[in-house]
DNA sequence: TAGACTAGAGAACGCGCATTCTCCACGCCA
DNA sequence: TGGCGTGGAGAATGCGCGTTCTCTAGTCTA
């Protein structure tokens, strides 16, 4: 196996373990299991858990991010559309809040590398809608309704939070946008 | 020491570490020394971790909806209070997020109890901001974002997300209210 | 005062897990 | 063919922590 297969299958299992259970819960024996690399292997690639932690985090937050911005991108780039696309990712099984915000609450005090990953995640996610939406202020509140959004529809199970921020952007667009 | 006093300076002592560095992070020996009770006491109230934690969430859960609603309530029942108050909350000293989303975060799959607390919180605060804003929507829409400020603020340090989300918030009202 | 009960201090136990170590099988080169 | 290095499997180590146990000092009662 090369070396870059089994980064790849690490931070797949690693992905699909701690974002599903939490990464305090998920132990590196699990990871090894699910990815069918060796733990020797595993702490060759990343020499402590939370490189592996940070790895996942900044490769979530690039995916995550893709698929917001190829989606809106079909859509125009209408701001509305992001909304859409979160109804989409609540409804999704397997659904359980945003990676960082999550992260942000296992860890107390996280380590540096990790911190700067939740932090950095969130700027860029606010970089995308300050440069769908001109006016700042008008994206920073419709960052808010996603954040809210987000975690309103982890804690209730119920993705229709997703339309209700859609309404209230709708409104916040038409009124300053 | 009266068996009431131990349970209140244990769950003093809980809230203050748990909020603090997480739940996990906190061992059951460091609440011993916090509270100053006994291990044995401790577990005489609590007969296990996972008690303490509910307590302390439903403990808190009625605290800061009491705060809250006292707030606002000097206010006239403005519902843009209630922006204010989180304004002032983000700028306390050791501000660090929702306890309940926190928590939710750093349990996987909680203990029902635990579940059930953050859930009940959430609701309550939802039927505490309907009570405010007539209209539903517009209730759910301010819910999103006190939700999203509160995340926000958390993840940045920066209590000026409250303000952000009270324009967005007078903004609804005046549409809709 | 002797006996019995209480509560606290802290040791002990068991387990889970991050990290490291040991041993073995397999492929490569003279 | 015979050493030799590489990699994997999985045991061992060390530690943190939830929970329980032990021992002791103090206090109340007859």
């Amino acid at each position: 196996m090369t070396p870059t297969e089994a980064t790849d299958r690490l931070l797949e299992a690693a992905e699909e373990l701690f974002y599903a259970h939490g990464v305090q819960a998920v132990g590196m024996d699990a990871v090894r299991a699910h990815s069918g690399v060796s733990l020797k292997r595993l702490y060759q690639t990343f020499p402590a858990k939370n490189d592996l932690v940070e790895a996942y985090l900044r490769r979530r937050d690039e995916r995550w991010r893709r698929s917001l911005r190829e989606f809106v991108h079909t859509r125009g780039g209408d701001p509305l559309a992001v909304f859409d696309w979160l109804g989409n990712w609540f409804s999704e099984p397997g659904f359980r809040g945003c990676a960082f915000v999550n992260s942000f609450g296992e860890f107390g005090e996280p380590a540096p590398g990790i911190a700067a990953a939740i932090r950095e995640h969130k700027d860029r996610v606010r970089a995308f809608l300050r440069g769908l939406v001109p006016d700042k202020t008008t994206a920073d509140q419709l960052f808010s309704l996603v954040e809210g959004a987000t975690v309103l529809a982890a804690i209730t199970g119920d993705p229709a939070e997703a339309s209700t921020a859609r309404e209230a952007a709708k409104v916040l667009l038409a009124t300053q946008g």
